[in-house]
DNA sequence: TTATCTTATGCAACCGGTTGCATGTCAAGA
DNA sequence: TCTTGACATGCAACCGGTTGCATAAGATAA
């Protein structure tokens, strides 16, 4: 062993060598060891642990044509809707014992379509979150490879779908159980999918509860919007707001208090998309996003159609709901 | 033609009995054309193009060890120090043509291993973020590809380092302008570099000031270990504290929140990291982190090694600075 | 005891490129 | 005209695995 010791990296041919056997067999122990003799498969593991033997993915792929790797892009890593997600797609993955690129689009289709050309010859399948592409693109990619979508809804392409219109009917009806009466939502991005399901199902959840709404549209989700819109919040009377977003709503929060105003008595608030945990004081109630599960169940999909287990047009929902946490009470 | 037309994909050879040349000069049709006449240069890409000839990367990879790809490896994606850190390393790859493996070591050292067994073979480089290794262990893999660490002094090892030391000195400089006398650090990981550093240069600065320090160490560093910490805060009579990071100082304002202690009043507060913004009320004082920089010189140290454009033992240090906000004030 | 079936393992081709060396051609120099 | 060298291209080995088929040994049945 001692001329082996010195190699940085050793091959199948190594250990063979070293076990007195081919490479097939070592090769078999890896792959199907039920067809080798338990102490063969034994031996040959052993000396493959001792020489730190990790089979050569890029061999093994060349041979069989399965690369062992998932391509996951995002519009923004950054944007702390994507970290959970991220990381239970990655970790979802790592139990399939799948590798994933990831790739960051940078909210730019040019982009995205850039980096699935690096990222097709070397991988399985592909996630797209968020995707900025046409439908025509994102056909024209699942047609080279299995394609899974999240957040975007293009039919004939499996896709995983957050439908926050159900936390956002919990959110009203709670509000409405509490008593209030006049309810604000604060809106998000006017061309967004999301911020039109949520304000639909505000006004919706209104007339049935019989609450009237008045609709706030800052131009784009933030801190500092959330902050700036407080004036208005208090000069319309309403006891209530649902925000777009957590940061929106946590913005409201800072506005709030600088005026004196306190969260949940002399106000209530509801945020969107759950990505503060309980870290504000008082812990902000909030519709879950379930942005890991999606990440999770866009990975467990995408596997599934690789294997064949899956129709090619699945279309999974995942519903939200209300997380009630401390910043929502009766009016005074 | 039309028997070519009926494949799904084609290979080099098939290019090449098309054009009348062998494997070779199709080959070096693509990677060396000057070495080629002109002419068939040409010939060959027509019929490449013809084809949808692409070459493929696997085999490519395999024969040349060079597969354009890095590995990158965070202990946990979704903690908010390293979003904006991948996000730029990933750019910063992208910008050179390289595609990146996402790893989530979740913590452990031993997933951390297995992770880097299952990328290595196919990826020209490491890049290891806090990572949870011991040095031997960096060092074996360091043997085997070429690694540079961020947040990890490893001599001998390429790395990035963040000083948070500079900027934590300027934190205890700043308190001790308040006045204060009494002071406690809210340790993080015992066996993670920063927080040594951390611990270290508040020891230091009291020293200096003549302050007196309370060394409090919660096992993991969480929104809910700097809440469960308050108890101990209050009863140790500090009247300011340096947590390791932004998420446990903020569980340590909610703490103080609940228990009727107004921040900064009747306590200041700093944290680390500048993961936040200015989104927490009051805003809170920090020491910068600089993560996305430390992302992209990562990457280019990495890519620098690879080419053998950079010494082996580099050692890059980022300084910090405290950045405040409105968690600071004098002692009552 | 011999014929037959199992089972464990080896052989060698193959996946699709790259590359060192060999060969053949043509033009410039002697 | 013959040599020499530059240059374009081909041959075949190689990267590190996988896998269909062959073989030999042991187990079982006749």
């Amino acid at each position: 062993m001692s001329e082996a010791d010195k190699k940085l990296t050793h091959t199948m041919a190594d250990v063979a060598k070293a076990a007195g056997v081919s490479k097939s067999t070592v090769s078999r122990a890896f792959t199907q060891p039920y067809r080798l003799t338990a102490e063969t498969v034994e031996r040959i593991i052993k000396i493959a642990e001792d020489f730190g033997y990790v089979p050569n993915h890029t061999a093994r792929a060349l041979s069989t044509g399965r690369h062992g790797n998932l391509a996951l892009l995002v519009s923004d890593v950054a944007n702390p809707f994507f970290p959970p997600l991220i990381r239970a797609a990655q970790m979802e993955a790592d139990t399939a014992d799948f590798c994933v690129f990831l790739g960051n689009s940078d909210e730019d289709a040019r982009q995205e379509d850039k980096l699935i050309d690096r990222f097709i010859s070397q991988v399985e399948g592909l996630l797209l979150v968020s995707s900025r592409l046409n439908a025509e693109r994102i056909q024209v990619h699942a047609r080279r490879r299995p394609l899974a979508l999240i957040n975007l809804d293009v039919p004939g392409v499996p896709r995983v779908l957050i439908d926050s219109a159900t936390g956002v009917r919990d959110a009203m009806s709670h509000l409405a159980d509490l008593g209030h009466k006049r309810i604000a939502y604060v809106s998000g991005p006017q061309n967004s999918w999301a911020n039109r399901q949520r304000r639909n199902a505000v006004r919706l959840a209104a007339r049935k509860y019989d609450m009237t709404v008045e609709i706030i549209s800052p131009a784009i989700p933030s801190y500092d919007t959330g902050r700036a819109v407080v004036p208005q919040l208090i000069e319309s009377k309403v006891t209530a707001a649902v925000a777009f977003d957590d940061l929106t709503a946590q913005g409201i929060m800072t506005g709030m208090a600088e005026r004196g105003i306190e969260i949940p008595r002399h106000f209530s608030l509801v945020g969107c998309d759950d990505v503060l945990g309980a870290a504000t004081y008082p812990s902000l109630t909030t519709v879950s996003n379930r942005s890991d599960e999606a990440g999770r169940a866009g990975v467990r999909l995408l596997l599934d159609i690789m294997d064949g287990r899956m129709a090619g047009d699945t279309r999974l929902v995942l519903d939200t709901h209300l997380v009630v946490r401390h910043t929502t009470a009766p009016p005074l």
